[in-house]
DNA sequence: TTGTGCGTGGAATTTTTATTCCATAAAAAA
DNA sequence: TTTTTTATGGAATAAAAATTCCACGCACAA
């Protein structure tokens, strides 16, 4: 039977979950252990492999599946994979779909650009390494100059990274590109370089970073894709995903990156010294 | 065709999708971004719904896994499935794993602002109150020519707003102080001000929101307390309270509320003018 | 012990999903 | 321009997975 209390997220699925495994049968007891002790491999396996692994047959998890309250496996699974999957709307459609339904009201529009800064926060939570993170700061907490560049969408960033910079009395030189004039023989050695863009990637900050890794200094990168230019140059990557909004995003994550980084160097600085 | 060169390991995989993504053809490039996008998803979809979300039929997202060396799409899947395990815990739990790597470690630092940021946006979109916002864009959708200004810490959302409106054809001054040059003369009759400013409050900006205040303009303001110096003005004011970390804040809210009265303002316009 | 009913295993069926194939279109070479 | 090669879309087919069904077993009650 499908049900109306089908679990809609994980806490309610624990909670069913305990509520009922008391009361069941052997084999569907065995279920309910499995999947307690395993609940991430649910997303990504059959039915076959989750039944075997829990030494029960398909059929068996099947009646599981209905007792948890979902109509059958497949909507089991759809449960998990969207929760996992972080829920990406599609927000170009849903801007169609506010525009057709005339609500699209400044209000509604913020809404939308909230949501998404939201999302990407919670995305960058789950997709920044701590290792890479660390490496970053630690590469910029002992360079002498740092060096800054990010150009239109990135430009804000950039900044913004310099003026938090500026306010920790760390030197750093914001290449922001003003008269056309270049900076870039201000690189010294064991400056580093801090260089962000996003698709489609500026060539001056490319062209930068190249510049940069050419004389052997080190850069690290926040960049959106795998196949951002600066991939190829082995720089330390941190790897942000704005969720857009039509053909704009919010930066929201991003930001946030940049002036967390922006203090942890300011503080490993000040350990350092000491 | 298999092939002995298949990647094993996310490293390998982009590192191969890097290699020769360049080299493919449109359709499969497509392919490649959306893949280099959205990794994540892969282990939770159907090639249906990943060439319809990359935009290409499933033929080609499937000439697509056999280039990247795999047999196919499940021998692809299969790959990412069993590197699943390690990012699947939800929010609030790798919350906690960030912050657990160490009190003041960078990514704890991180937790940080991605907590305050999305407080912030929380926030925001409960204070603002949507009968301004709406009667900021219809002044700014209808003002022959946009001025914005802020500096310092309000500097990024000034650049950012003024990118946005490039993009879509507004006409809009930057007045980024770059030089000392003082660009108060090109204000004319209806234009529009935005004036972005937080406590301390940067004297330059008042000063020029006092100024187009004194000619007759308009003025819409971005800030953050009720004390603000803007408040006097009889200007427009968005109210926006971030979130500190230390002595530092994300800017998340201001940027999105920037951004969607950017996109906004854009819209109104295309009504108008239609 | 013998009937009754829930629990179970396994095979049959249905549905979904992956994969291949081919005709056509586009691009490159001649 | 014509020929040849390469890429593409879409439908046909194959494979895999989910789901149902039913006959059997086992436990408990009469």
């Amino acid at each position: 039977m499908s049900d109306q209390t089908a679990p809609v997220s994980l806490e309610e699925f624990n909670h069913r979950l305990l509520e009922i495994s008391e009361s069941m049968p052997k084999r569907l007891r065995q279920c309910a252990d499995y999947v307690a002790q395993n609940t991430d491999r649910i997303a990504v396996s059959t039915v076959a492999e989750l039944s075997a692994a829990a030494g029960v047959q398909p059929s068996a998890f099947m009646r599981f599946c209905q007792l948890m309250g979902f109509s059958g496996f497949s909507d089991m699974q759809k449960m998990f994979r969207e929760t996992y999957a972080l829920k990406w709307p599609d927000y170009a459609t849903r801007l169609e779909n506010l525009k057709a339904s005339g609500a699209d009201s400044p209000s509604a529009l913020l809404a939308e650009f909230v949501e998404a800064g939201r999302i990407s926060l919670e995305n960058m939570a789950a997709s920044i390494d701590p290792e890479t993170l660390e490496h970053a700061v630690e590469l910029l907490a002992h360079a002498p100059m740092i060096h800054i560049i990010g150009l239109r969408r990135a430009f804000p960033v950039a900044s913004y990274l310099s003026y938090a910079l500026e306010k920790m009395d760390i030197p750093a030189v914001f290449h922001d590109g003003v008269g056309k004039l270049n900076h870039r023989h201000a690189i010294r050695k064991d400056d580093v370089l801090i260089a962000i863009t996003f698709a489609p990637y500026s060539q001056e900050t490319v062209e930068l970073a190249q510049y940069a890794r050419g004389l052997g200094n080190e850069v690290v990168a926040i960049t959106d894709t795998l196949t951002s230019p600066l991939q190829k140059l082995q720089a330390t990557i941190l790897h942000v995903t704005e969720v857009d909004v039509g053909a704009f995003r919010a930066l929201s994550a991003t930001l946030s990156l940049a002036i967390a980084l922006a203090v942890a160097i300011g503080a490993r600085r000040d350990e350092t010294t000491k």
